[in-house]
RNA sequence: GCGCGAUUAGCUCAGUUGGUAGAGCAACUCGUUUACACCGAGAAGGUCGGGGGUUCGAGCCCCUCAUCGCGCACCA
């Protein structure tokens, strides 16, 4: 059957006749918002959109690496702070939210070198300089494909404030941190157990560890045969380093050897073995007795500092053994290990040999297992008190910032791992030994060394091969992102900032050390409020991840196919604070639906109020007077959970009222009331008061059609009469307020 | 080992200070009424993981157990 055309006697724009097409939108709407400069706080201060003296509202976008693509997990974070933003600067204030990228040394030089494996280029033929040029490189080509889909996702950042980690300011602003805690004495370097990545060689710290479960054999024995104490361990190739045996003070079975020495020769190495005493050694566990291995764990290291043994280094780098001779020397450890077990055994000194299970720590991004090592390097005391903050430590300042609530992070219940970490934090390792990243600002020349901005005069100062951490360039982010060290405008206007949103899997590697450099560098919080969103995850609860063969869910697709605004409800809707957040691609297709259902009562409601005479007053019969209150009542709640960050509520209850009351009700209401001739000036002034407030109030959920939409309500923005100026974007345009 | 979270309609999840259980999707019945079939109307569907406690009243607070997931941790 044919159904009946759609008379348009009121000459309704062309495209609003036919259903809407986010592809034919979105491009051309994010272009005008572009154009007109309004994602920039300072010009909607020049055209009087904004008061110069507003309350300011300010976002650093948690700088995604230049190691690829944006996912979904980036686009969660997008729209979420997008929506944040819209919000914010529909209530008037000055909002400011600034882009970035990081340069992520060590996923992005890996990356790279990944790359250039494929073409059988090593690091080390190109030599430093070539290979930063390859970096520096792909960084470039990973940073335009990352901001084009910042645009794509119709995100209202500054693009005219945008930074890196590695770019010229924030290296200044890295180097004025590094020498500023250096004179404070809080950057030290020393010599000492770390953790070393045989595969990436490079040092990292202890937040990059992995632990894994792995099965492990417990190999139980004596150094030799008349060696009063049986020790026990997983790591038999360790043990020709090892200077003394622990045993737990109180233990009356070992408690007559306790500072005795006892030399011998343990598979060809000869040692010199003293009894010592620690709380720390567990007196069920094994045989109660530990070898100590100070070169090889940091607990042994410990162990070896408070009893002044010797430090005997017998593994390098590359994992191999350094000492042993023929038998030994120049063998993989796990070779190593098997070589001594047998020795063991042909010595008939191996007691007992126990399947376990084992926590092995392995480096974050390269999988490989750490191997502890002593080694030179730079780290920050986070203990030691600061002069400048009344004598408090980085661990207190990090500590005050969160218990005094003047940090508040949602959900609340983060705060006790945020806490816990903090009690537990260790200096922080900063250098590494790759060659991407903030080359460390200290020069050296025969034994004396330099700390500063720029390199020293003179021609034979040497800088430190290293780098820095990633996160220490990060960790300035909301400042050096505003102009510091210089004391800018911006700086002093949108510091600290509102809002610092980002997924809570990295609460200590980000979060905490943005807070620590803020306190310290600045004594003040870098952000008021840290809302952590959950993880993306595939429909069926899985983890987007390349290895599953499902992160291929790239948003831009999503996009293309039901548009932008689908996609940003799909991921606010349901989805709350701290909790993974399943990606349905059903919901994406109903919330698309969604976007063609405001489109399509719009164009019921423009054809119905073509002829409303705006400068008659607004008398609205008895129930769309209970609809208008209804309404105003919706938008004071919908108020309230944005203001609490309740974006899923306020989101589906303004999906909710459009769907279920304003089209379903009034909409249906108003067909009888206009064709019966009753009420009509009541019926249609509702239908344009619900309208126009509603777009608005949905503009920070579904900016593309609302802004679409709002083009095509000529001379209807003000609710007195027909606007005669210019008509505003709706992106400025002020919320709504009950009336 | 310590800590955290989840467990609510077939599925995915909301439920803000304790006050008569909600949404979306799916499924069912009916209906093409000129904004929309990317639709409407209607009905159905839950002893809120188990057990105990506090309370006039508990999905929500307390205790306990179970299952799943996550974070942290120097049992060698």
């Amino acid at each position: 059957m044919e159904k009946p055309q759609f008379d348009n006697k009121n000459n309704l724009p062309d495209k609003l006749l036919k259903p809407y097409s986010p592809a034919d939108t979105e491009d051309r709407i994010y272009s005008a918002w572009e154009t007109s400069g309004y994602f920039n706080p300072d010009r909607c201060i020049e055209d009087g959109v904004t008061k110069a003296d507003a309350e300011h509202f300010s976002i650093v976008l948690p700088p995604p690496n230049v190691t690829g693509t944006l996912h979904t997990g980036h686009a969660l974070m997008l729209v979420i702070q997008d929506i944040m933003v819209r919000y914010q600067r529909m209530l008037g204030k000055k909002t400011l939210w600034i882009p970035g990228t990081d340069h992520a040394a060590i996923a992005t030089q890996s990356k790279v070198e990944k790359l250039l494996e494929k073409e059988g280029i090593r690091k080390s033929d190109l030599g430093r300089e070539a290979f930063l040029k390859r970096v520096e490189q792909f960084a470039q080509e990973s940073h335009d494909t990352i901001v084009n889909q910042a645009k794509k996702m119709g995100a209202s950042l500054d693009w005219s404030r945008e930074a890196y980690t590695l770019d010229e300011k924030r290296t200044v602003a890295v180097r004025t941190a590094f020498k500023q805690m250096y004179d404070d004495e809080l950057i030290y370097r020393k010599y000492r157990v770390i953790n070393w990545d045989p595969k990436g060689q490079t040092v990292i710290s202890d937040d990059e560890l992995v632990y894994e479960e792995r099965d492990a054999m417990l190999y139980t024995f004596k150094y030799w045969k008349d060696f009063p104490i049986s020790i026990s361990t997983t790591r038999p190739e360790t043990k020709v380093g090892d200077v003394a045996v622990a045993v737990h003070p109180d233990d009356a079975r070992y408690q007559k050897f306790i500072g005795q020495t006892f030399t011998g020769t343990f598979c060809g190495v000869d040692l010199s073995i003293t009894i010592i005493a620690d709380q720390g050694v567990e007196p069920e566990f094994g045989t109660g007795a530990l070898g100590v291995t100070p070169a090889h764990s940091k607990v042994d290291w410990e162990m070896a500092q408070k009893n002044n043994l010797e430090v005997i280094p017998v593994i390098n780098e590359f994992g191999k053994m350094t000492v042993g001779g023929e038998k030994l020397e120049g063998k993989k450890t796990a070779e190593a290990r098997d070589i001594i077990a047998q020795w063991l055994r042909d010595e008939g000194l191996m007691e007992k040999e126990d399947k376990i299970k084992q926590n092995v720590s392995t480096a974050e991004r390269t999988g490989a297992i750490i191997e502890p090592l002593p080694k030179l390097q730079w780290f920050i005391d986070v203990n030691k008190p600061i002069a400048a903050r009344e004598n408090k430590s980085l661990k207190q300042l990090m500590q005050d910032a969160v218990s005094s609530k003047e940090i508040e992070i949602l959900p609340e219940r983060f705060d006790k791992n945020y806490f816990y970490w903090i009690n537990n934090l260790q200096d922080w390792c900063i250098s590494r030994q790759i060659w991407f990243g903030h080359r460390i600002p200290v020069w050296y020349k025969n034994g004396e060394s330099y700390v500063g901005i720029e390199a020293p005069a003179g021609e034979e100062w040497e800088q430190d091969p290293d780098t820095l951490d990633t996160w220490f360039s990060a960790g300035l982010w909301t400042f050096s992102t505003l102009g510091w060290p210089e004391k800018t405008k911006d700086l002093a206007t949108y510091h600290p900032t509102s809002v610092l949103e980002t997924g809570h899997d990295i609460l200590f590697f980000w979060i905490a050390r943005m807070i620590l450099m803020s306190t310290y560098l600045l004594g003040e919080i870098p952000f008021k409020t840290v809302y952590l969103h959950g993880m993306v995850r595939a429909a069926n609860g899985q983890k987007m991840s390349k290895s599953l063969g499902n992160a291929a869910v790239d948003p831009l697709d999503i996009i293309a196919k039901y548009g932008n605004d689908a996609l940003r409800m799909a991921m606010i809707i349901g989805n709350t604070p701290g909790n993974d957040l399943k990606l349905d691609e059903n919901d994406i297709r109903g919330y698309g639906k969604f976007g063609n259902k405001i489109w399509n009562a719009t164009r019921f409601v423009l054809d119905n109020i073509a002829d409303l005479d705006f400068d008659e007053a607004c008398q609205l019969d008895a129930e769309d007077q209970i609809s208008l209150d209804e309404l105003n009542s919706l938008i004071t709640t919908v108020t309230t959970e944005m203001n609490e960050f309740k974006f899923s509520l306020a989101g589906e209850k303004l999906y909710h009222h459009f769907w279920h009351t304003f089209a379903d009700v009034i909409i249906e209401r108003s067909k009888t009331k206009i064709s019966e001739g009753r009420n009509v000036s009541s019926a249609k002034w509702i239908l344009y008061l619900e309208l126009m407030t509603l777009i608005k109030a949905l503009h920070p959920f579904m900016p593309f059609v609302t802004e679409e939409i709002w083009s095509m309500l000529p001379a209807l923005n003000e609710v007195e009469g027909p606007a005669t100026d210019a008509k505003k974007l709706l992106i400025i345009e002020a919320w709504p307020t009950s009336a």
